[in-house]
DNA sequence: TCAACATTTCGATGAAACATGAAATATTCA
DNA sequence: TGAATATTTCATGTTTCATCGAAATGTTGA
């Protein structure tokens, strides 16, 4: 027993392949039982059951019962935070089959990351919102222009946004398949859904991802001049 | 070989307690030999080279290679900010030994990363800069206000400041041991620099860990109003 | 109370891998 | 060139741990 030993356990038990798929299947704050995650990690139930153990006795997920189903859940986003940084230190996977290159494009292309739009779009709806001069960008944080709180008002952000946001302060989120920022928080979340409530995005076939409508692509380069060929 | 595999082989490397070891000594970005690391890992040469080999494969750390001497070093500040990620999201540790008791005190008390003040004096240092009104807290940075400028000056931290320097987005650091926020980034560092000039503050007996002096304690009282028997 | 389902516990197996002694390789210095 | 030092490679002992079959526990609804 080593000075950090708690450190090293706790990557030790992100450090499984089973367990990451579990905690990735975790990683948007959804809550899912036991068979669910067995299903998606493709062990058997009894191994899952092991593992979902050891994550909770290594404080990584929690548990909320309810009937004979059991809801697991990260114990918190600092979780999510520590794989996603782990992701971003990771060298770019090699793929290998086909079914796993489509998986990752469609995440590549565009996923929730704790509700706010992530991946290539994410990225290049960032770049656009800057480019309209909506956003600037000063190096650790967005803030928000004069332009950009006319434009939230104009294109029905407002009613998604909660009551105070510091409009100066737009936290940056740095996305693990793109290794660049894009923005986060409250409104970015309200973003997001206005763009679902418009109906130009919708949720993909593979879970996490999102899927760009037909009307969405033309919308999109309209309203914010992005060339979604190019994604 | 599923999705994620570079995630959890990632992990996976972190997660054993001679590497972590490892790479926290040099989690600081100081360059060290193989036979240093062994050392302060506490294994054979032998073990240290494989975990090296290892580490070295996993894209962690890079080598820089000097006569009979190879310096290792991480091969990035990601790698840093990982490995700083799982230790906040890890259980605090539950102290055994006398020796790691005060090994932890040490290093909480105060230590630099990546060359600014960290630990509680840090996190106290931060407060106190804010309490005097130097700094305002806006939520994801810190900014520098108008006073704070002219204490910069004052305070003689001018001559080691860089050239561009945004005063409205001072990065806010997350530390490990304290879970708070402190400054970071070339200010941080700057004024650290300035702290050890004046002799307030000199390394400690520990790797990366910094003592307050005598002057130092009396001056800290004076200057910001922290009262150094708290921490 | 019984049947269906969800989940966990137990035990065995097999593979992965950590640590080290011994030996090999490489570099410096006298 | 030869001795000293730094580091790696190899072979091996030992431990840890992921996986799954079988069985047990717990929950629901009829």
């Amino acid at each position: 027993m080593t000075m950090y030993s708690n450190i090293s356990t706790t990557a030790a038990l992100i450090g499984d392949a089973t367990r990451t798929g579990i905690l990735m299947a975790l990683a948007d704050g959804k809550a899912l039982t036991a068979g669910e995650l067995a299903h998606i990690a493709s062990v058997s139930p009894q191994t899952a059951s092991s593992h979902l153990n050891k994550l909770m006795e290594g404080g990584l997920i929690k548990v909320e019962v309810q009937g004979r189903h059991r809801y697991f859940k990260l114990s918190g986003p600092e979780v999510a935070r520590a794989i996603e940084a782990i992701a971003i230190a990771s060298p770019p996977l090699k793929v290998r089959s086909l079914r796993q290159s489509s998986e990752k494009k469609a995440l590549e292309y565009a996923r929730t990351c704790y509700g706010h739009l992530a991946g290539k779009l994410g990225v290049a709806t960032t770049d656009a919102l800057i480019a309209c001069g909506y956003f600037r960008d000063i190096g650790d944080v967005y803030q928000l222009t004069d332009r950009g709180q006319e434009w939230l008002i104009d294109f029905g952000v407002q009613p998604f946004l909660p009551k105070k946001i510091d409009f100066n302060a737009i936290p940056q989120h740095l996305d693990w398949t793109e290794r660049r920022h894009h923005i986060g928080g409250p409104l970015a979340l309200a973003i997001t859904r206005r763009l679902h409530d418009l109906g130009w995005i919708e949720d993909g076939p593979i879970r996490r991802s999102i899927k760009l409508t037909r009307v969405g692509r033309a919308c999109m380069q309209d309203e914010f001049g992005i060339d979604t060929d190019q994604l």
